[in-house]
RNA sequence: GCCAAAGUGGCGGAAUUGGUAGACGCGCACGACUCAAAAUCGUGUACCGAAAGGUGUGUGGGUUCGAUUCCCACCUUUGGUACCA
């Protein structure tokens, strides 16, 4: 006899996990006749703590679309991975002197394991782990190609770079239109040929898309390596919170600015979240605008600025400079000199911390120098100050404190005059409304009268003619840091030769990471690879960074496609079959990194003719976050007492998280509460009611908080299919919100009665072969179109909701037919595939169910003839009245007025009006 | 500060094009079964009111026969960003 009991569950699930890896119903084939679809999770990093109930709310949302699309007919490509190299497991490997590979290779281990359990399909044979020397190969292959390539603006894509030297032996590097440092000088054929060896690397260093480069960089001296711009967040690394400060550095760097405009309007031409379009448009942060000159008043120089708003320039009061700007030296004059060299010295030492907690003060100096203001031959005043920045435009700005707020400021601050140029409701910068897009020009020579926008352009024309400006656009996004002073990653297959950066031969691929005594830098303060003995290629030294955590990722979902390839990334038939991602599903934290990232090196591939999309990730959808609720204990200050939530007013408190496993409720057990930590064994508590409360609050579900509650307990005592479905009826995918277990017994519940359709009372199987009546047909079709509706739509909420609800109806019918029940089974199995394979073979099938056909709603058994009608007086509904579907208007509204009801109402009046809608309401107005 | 998303019962949430607000589930209450409890099943459950009825989707206004949905202003929460000229 078999009843859903907890026994039984086991027993089903695990016997179908282990029949579905052995009959290798996952495997998933690249030559099909059906049409593709390829969907894809963000592979995570394996961590030491494990799965969490967090991370499979997004995996079981793909694996529902995947066993849907597999319905439909598709073949579906469904593969999961690890992104394995990472900061935490090298950290561990610091502190225990363990290989981080056998970290990584022990926490995988358990990541299947309970990804197992949850009764995921994929492919287990396309597994990639980036931290393995068959699949870093590759990533040092694409590190390679990028290396041997330069950003041609001319066709506007990435050339080979035996193409841009060849030019350069024919013609130096006129007529070279190409993306490249900002300090590349124009040499002749002749210039080029006479370099040396070491002159000529150097030279193509400044156009490679994967380039050497002194350049400010972020170094986080605690973690001893180099961070990206969205490794850090204020200040701070974002991985442990420790300090990060600016240093210049010979680094490796990607051109990613190459593709910044691509980038841009890539976006327009893929199905993603806004926010996240939105967030990569701000990080790439176009300005349209122009550079020009300004001279010295003593005509010794001239200052470059770049501006949007060259329509103000009749307001120009004065000149900021950056004071890293490299005129600041020689243009101050001596009675500024003292005040200028002190303001440099502080604005240097100021930390990237401080300067961001310190935006509001204004601070800078005035350097004694004059410019002419080209349009009026107005002399103004040089300042520097640090709201200039030194990477960005010029690093000097043209300041007009009538129409800029920093300006303004920085003009109040200093006494500075302000000369009003826009007119208009809204142009005043005094005032709150201030838009500073907004109004015509005032006391701006012949640009007086005209809307900003058009003496914006006149003003162009103006630069142009006297030839000292171009229009020029600018980006705030930098070119990627690419190296990182640590172990665990990929290590470069690059060696130098008498200082020459030299790649290895693709036959030598891959450059393993060597074994070495420990994860820490050298004594002389080299990355760890520096330990690495007789560490050589021919005879010489290898590159010692290795590459950040962000390489393995930017190309993985094209390594699943063809994973155990050993002489291609992927071939070109697997490439050409499955082309692009069709659907993608992770965390939006990764709007400005990997996807970014991914974007890029997609783009690059696509240039050098190795894949065919310009995009990587036809659709995106980015799971919410579930949060953990922690518990805590208040530590009265300075004693071994814990006192009681609402009794903590009294004390001065230290807030203590506790293992969440200890607390039922809100009421902690005290005994394990004691027996936890030595610290805690004798400690005092005052309780309230004779019990100890703890408080709660929501945090990220992390090992930190002791709130991280495990998939595992979940599978045990409810089954992966109630887990599966509980987090999806949780609410839609995109909402983040705290984990909490309130709701599982309704799923577990509904589970069973669904189980119970099938079974009689004594829990014998029975499902009849009867002829369905009408009213179950409808309610079969109803929960058809529904299901389908939704999926296509990612609410699977919504689908959870409607499998409840037919149920109970088809409880309530006591429907047990095969031809309602079979159909709606094969629904079902997406969101709860063990319990549907038991069932389709109780059903007396012998394939698995995966193999069955999504069935077609019939809107024929959805038609009604009738509907009854809301009938609402002013708004209100009042009473409901059934009518014929086709009953003309005219007679539903001599029915509806002659009711009581609307009688009553009216109190026998004409109703000034009544609106009809067919089929959805009846509003009488009186 | 700026950009984006979101505010609906005791709780998670539903309402697909402007058309019955609160589906579904949890919780709670009552009932059945039971010596009893658990489990299970059934009934009820936005708020005020005995009822008639009234009030209700963050707040205030507007458009409309009709607004959770559209428009304007504001408040709150969450995420992103940090002087980008």
């Amino acid at each position: 006899m078999a009843d859903y009991s907890k026994e039984e569950i086991k027993r089903i699930e695990e016997k179908w996990r282990a029949a579905w890896q052995q009959k290798g119903v996952y495997k998933t084939d690249n030559h099909s006749d059906k049409p593709k679809y390829y969907v894809l999770d963000m592979f995570p990093y394996p961590s030491g703590a494990g799965l969490h109930v967090g991370h499979p709310l997004g995996y079981i949302a793909s694996d529902i679309v995947s066993r849907y699309k597999r319905l439909k007919g598709f073949n579906v490509l469904h593969p999961m991975g690890f992104d394995a190299f990472g900061l935490p497991a090298e950290q561990y490997a610091i502190q225990t002197g363990q290989h981080p590979r056998l970290t990584t290779e022990k926490n995988i281990a358990t990541y299947i394991e309970q990804l197992r359990k949850i009764g995921f399909s994929y492919d287990w044979d396309r597994k990639v782990e980036t931290s393995d020397p068959s699949y870093y190969k590759w990533t040092q292959w694409i590190f390679m190609q990028l290396f041997n390539a330069w950003y041609d603006r001319n066709t506007n894509q990435a050339q080979p770079i035996a193409q841009l030297i060849a030019t350069l032996d024919k013609q130096g590097n006129a007529g070279i239109n190409a993306v490249c440092d900002d300090e590349t000088p124009a040499i002749s054929a002749q210039q080029w040929s006479a370099f040396n060896t070491k002159e000529k690397e150097d030279f193509l260093q400044k156009y490679r898309i994967a380039y050497l480069a002194e350049t400010m960089v972020n170094w986080c001296a605690a973690l001893g390596t180099v961070l990206s711009n969205d490794e850090v967040k204020d200040g701070v690394s974002e991985r442990g919170g420790y300090p990060v400060e600016r240093i210049k550095m010979l680094q490796w760097n990607m051109r990613i600015a190459a593709y910044a405009e691509r980038l841009l309007n890539g976006l327009d031409t893929i199905d993603w979240p806004e926010p996240v379009k939105e967030m990569q448009r701000n990080w790439i942060g176009k300005s349209v605008g122009c550079e020009l000159d300004f001279k010295l008043a003593d005509g010794t120089d001239t200052i470059r600025v770049f501006t949007t708003r060259i329509d103000t320039i009749y307001g120009v009061t004065f000149m900021v400079i950056a004071p890293e700007h490299e005129l600041v030296d020689k243009i101050t004059t001596a009675d500024q000199r003292k005040v200028v060299t002190d303001y440099v010295e502080i604005a240097k030492n100021r930390s990237e911390r401080e300067r961001m907690s310190e935006v509001k003060r204004i601070s800078g100096a005035f350097t004694g120098a004059y410019v002419i203001n080209p349009f009026n031959n107005e002399k103004v005043p040089v300042w520097i100050a640090d709201y200039v920045l030194a990477g960005y435009g010029t690093g000097a700005v043209m300041a007009v404190p009538s129409s800029d707020t920093r300006d303004y400021a920085f003009a109040k601050h200093f006494n500075l005059p302000i000369v009003d140029v826009l007119e208009g409701p809204t142009s005043d910068i005094t005032k709150d409304n201030f838009e500073p897009k907004s109004g015509s020009m005032i006391n701006s020579g012949d640009l007086n009268g005209l809307p900003w926008q058009q003496a914006i352009e006149k003003a162009l024309q103006r630069v142009e003619t006297l030839g000292i400006g171009v229009r020029k656009v600018n980006y705030r996004m930098r070119d990627a840091i690419f190296g990182r002073q640590r172990y665990w990653g990929e290590p470069f297959p690059v060696y130098f030769d008498n200082g020459i950066p030299k790649l290895v031969d693709e036959k030598d691929l891959p450059v393993t990471l060597p074994e070495i005594d420990a994860y820490k830098p050298t004594e002389t303060g080299e990355p760890p690879l520096g330990r690495a003995k007789d560490w050589t290629y021919k005879g010489h030294p290898y590159e010692l960074t290795t590459m950040p955590g962000w390489a393995g990722s930017s190309w993985y979902w094209f390594r699943y496609m063809d994973p155990k390839n050993e002489k291609e990334f992927a071939s070109k038939e697997a490439l050409a079959y499955w082309k692009d991602v069709d659907l993608y599903i992770g965390g939006s934290e990764h709007a400005t990194g990997h996807l970014l990232y991914s974007r890029f090196w997609n783009k690059v591939m696509k240039d050098l003719g190795y894949v065919a999309s310009e995009e990587p990730f036809k659709k995106l959808i980015n799971q919410g976050h579930i949060q953990g609720i922690s518990k805590l204990a208040y530590r009265v200050n300075g004693t071994s007492k814990f006192v009681s939530h609402n009794l903590r007013k009294d004390y001065e408190v230290t807030p203590l998280h506790v293992d969440v496993t200890f607390v039922d409720g809100d009421v902690l057990d005290v005994e394990k509460f004691k027996n936890w930590r030595d610290d805690l064994k004798n400690i005092e508590l005052i309780l309230e009611d004779g019990k100890y409360i703890c408080g709660s609050e929501v945090d990220k579900m992390s090992k930190r908080y002791y709130n991280v509650v495990n998939p595992d307990d979940m599978v045990n005592n409810y089954g992966a299919d109630t887990l599966r479905m509980y987090e999806m009826f949780l609410g839609p995918l995109e909402l983040s919100k705290p984990w909490n277990t309130n709701g599982i017994d309704g799923v577990f519940k509904f589970l069973r009665r669904f189980w119970n359709l099938f079974h009689d009372n004594q829990g014998a199987f029975r499902v009849s072969n009867d002829e369905p009546t009408r009213d179950e047909l409808k309610v079969l079709h109803k929960t058809l179109k529904k299901i389908e509706y939704d999926i296509e739509h990612f609410s699977f909420n919504t689908s959870v909701s409607e499998f409840m609800i037919c149920s109970n109806e088809l409880s309530a019918m006591k429907c047990n037919k095969r031809a309602v029940l079979e159909p709606l089974l094969i629904t079902l199995a997406p969101f709860a595939p063990h319990i549907a394979d038991e069932l389709w073979e109780k059903l007396g099938h012998a394939d698995t169910i995966l193999n069955a056909t999504f069935p077609k709603h019939n809107e024929e058994y959805l038609t009604e003839s009738s509907f009854e009608y809301p009938i609402s007086i002013n708004g209100k509904v009042r009473v409901k009245m059934n009518f014929a579907l086709d009953m003309p208007k005219d007679d539903i509204e001599k029915l509806v007025i002659a009711s009581e009801i609307v009688q009553k109402w009216t109190e026998g009046k004409a109703p000034k009006k009544v609106i009809i809608v067919p089929g959805k309401i009846v509003n009488v107005v009186i």
